[in-house]
DNA sequence: GCGACAG
DNA sequence: ATCTTGTCGC
């Protein structure tokens, strides 16, 4: 698939947060979505202590969620790990990976924040503006905001609240787990995304879902 | 000023 | 991210 425009990675922590300010104006937070065919899981590993950035996508069949197509990449890190500017450090892999892919996702789940993010930027509004695809962020722990523990039973969720607005869902997947932290990242509700979250997770949980992918892809 | 902090 | 230790439920 194509990617509609990028920008430059090489940067300081201060120009990416520029970038993050002037980019999440351009943001969709209402569902903008076709027919959900085909959802891709996007994760991303290292390789050689953190040197190399592994980027793995598997494209699943929606709602049946079979594997249809998977791509991998590899790039050397140009960013280092900060909280808050996470996709400088993970986006230029995942792009190469999804510019593999032969056909065009209808809906992007990434490993991280959406709109649950301190500047109501994280990977997922990223990634779902730089392909024009509709992005989910799931995330296995919290990066900011507040919540109540959601009850111990499938499908059950809390609004997770930033500056008075509820920005994200404390969502339990499966009973005695730990929930995800499900956020909107672009072209999708917080109410559609926990609902496509859900309908992903009917086998497995996301992460051992993410880390089937990598195997895939990997070979 | 101090603590918290996706992966 | 990754690693280690302690606790609990099956």
């Amino acid at each position: 698939m194509k990617i509609q425009f990028t920008h430059p990675w090489i940067l300081s922590p201060a120009e990416a947060i520029a970038v993050q300010q002037a980019l999440r104006p351009r943001l969709t937070l209402t569902d903008q979505l076709g027919t959900v065919q085909r959802v891709a899981g996007v994760d991303v590993g290292f390789e050689a202590a953190g040197t190399v950035t592994r980027a793995a996508i598997a494209v699943l069949g929606f709602p049946e969620l079979d594997l249809l197509e998977t791509a991998i990449a590899r790039r050397s890190t140009t960013f280092p790990y900060i909280p808050g500017l996470l996709s400088f450090r993970e986006l230029p892999a995942a792009l190469e990976a999804l510019e593999r892919l032969r056909a065009p996702p209808d809906l992007l789940v990434c490993d991280g924040q959406g709109i649950a993010h301190p500047r109501q930027f994280g990977i997922a509004c990223h990634l779902g503006l730089l392909t024009d695809l509709p992005a989910i962020g799931v995330a296995k722990t919290r990066l900011c905001g507040t919540h109540e523990e959601p009850p111990d039973q499938r499908g059950a969720w809390t609004p997770l609240w930033l500056k008075g607005e509820p920005v994200g869902a404390v969502l339990r997947t499966r009973p005695g787990v730990k929930p995800l932290y499900v956020s909107p990242g672009h072209r999708i509700s917080l109410t559609s995304a926990i609902a496509y979250v859900m309908a992903c997770c009917t086998r497995y949980r996301l992460p051992e879902t993410t880390r089937h992918a990598h195997r895939l892809a990997s070979g």
